[in-house]
DNA sequence: ATTATCTATAGATCTATAGATAATGC
DNA sequence: ATTATCTATAGATCTATAGATAATGC
């Protein structure tokens, strides 16, 4: 008798260990590859070897390297950028601080869980400097405006005064991705690390530490109400 | 009459603009292209014609694209290497409130001065995934765990108990890098903005603000005490 | 003699396309 | 018929070396 498939599609040389769709397998290599060495460095050759099909099978299912690494910076934002209107709405009756301290929380998960630790891709100077990315750019540019509004509503007078909005929201959003450096050299980003991180955005910002407990207390429940995202994309998670 | 030239050596078919010498022009058109496009992205022709030479004629000054930025990554951490012991001496009777700020703002101001913002390569992927700069990343360690070391000393009990000295070290050297994201969007690194990230740090270590301002205050003459490093490569300095 | 360039090129990539092939789906 | 792979390869790089050349330095 002859091997069963369950595929369609010539079979590979090397059969596929994963029941994941070929497409997720190719973002997935080429997620592990771009994070640790680099979008330029990496070859289509190595993304291929990865998955375990040939190099030039790649193009069956992306148009190009530029259209892989798109659609991974297009994974890195979206959950995040889905959730800012919804934060801003839930926590309108208390305040700016636990609007910033929710948006740093779900924005630290959402860097923590990402699978291949993609989050980190967005401050590669391959994205920066092709126009293949301006999609991403763009997204990327109104969640730092977010940051930058809603610090400019919770910062101290004092910190105000020295510190422009833009200054501010550019330190809060680059705070914020220390997620990725973490996972990248292997700390561990449970709640207590996320709730560090948050609380350090408010520091920023010269809100007391009695205020920062307050905003944390406050945001808590507020977190479990939003729900867990559309994962769609986590059934490979790593480092 | 013939034409006078000042420098031995066949000359170039595009004359030299700069009276740098040839060596240290490679360095600064390599340093504007890796900082802005990256390492593995930019070409030896790149950066040989934006020096206004042959391509082969790199190979004369550099064995190869890795030296080149093996010698940019080394000159972005030395002068702060250099400081780091004087400044800890300096601050020994202050207390290490003190010793934070003054080595943050050092830090910034060295980032901040660097040529061509080179400080942004230490984050860059290539320079992660290399061994060809084991070298420039065993320094950079010995930067990172001076952060952590100052910075458990610093931490107030509530901080200490939630954040680990590893992850608040983390977070201080890479609040500090910040500097070069923001001069690569071209926002300004003036005084003001170097007391603000430095501030920062000690806010991120849950210090109060009255504290924060008094170590600022403690910090300002030794500044001008230090010596204005040995800027032996500043003389093309630009965003 | 030394220095710093040049020209020419070998050899090793690397991306993307064309067209064949071997499964499943209907 | 559709899907997903394969083989083969064109064409465009890119890095680094070999050896010639044209200045200055002594």
């Amino acid at each position: 008798m002859s091997i069963r498939h369950n595929r369609p599609g010539r079979p590979r040389l090397v059969p596929s260990q994963t029941t994941a769709p070929p497409r997720e397998q190719v973002l997935h290599a080429a997620a592990q590859l771009f994070v640790t060495r680099g979008f330029a460095a990496t070859s289509t050759r190595e993304i291929a070897e990865k998955v375990g099909i040939r190099q030039a099978s790649l193009y069956y299912h992306f148009a190009g390297k530029d259209e892989i690494l798109a659609e991974l910076l297009e994974r890195s934002v979206r959950p995040t950028m889905d959730r800012i209107e919804q934060v801003e709405q839930l926590t309108a009756a208390d305040g700016p601080e636990v609007t910033l301290y929710l948006l740093a929380v779900i924005d630290v998960r959402t860097l923590a869980e990402a699978p291949d630790n993609i989050g980190a891709l967005a401050t590669h100077p391959d994205v920066a400097s092709s126009e293949a990315f301006d999609a991403f750019r763009s997204t990327r540019a109104e969640l730092a405006s977010a940051y930058a509004r809603i610090a400019a509503r919770v910062a101290s007078p004092g910190v105000a005064a020295t510190t422009g909005a833009r200054h501010l929201g550019e330190m809060l959003i680059h705070l914020v991705e220390v997620t990725t450096s973490m996972r990248s050299i292997g700390l561990p980003i449970d709640e207590t690390a996320a709730d560090a991180i948050a609380s350090t955005c408010l520091r920023a910002c010269g809100i007391s530490e009695s205020h920062i407990v307050a905003a944390a207390a406050s945001a808590a429940p507020l977190l479990d109400e939003l729900p867990p995202s559309t994962e769609a994309h986590s059934r490979t998670a790593s480092p």
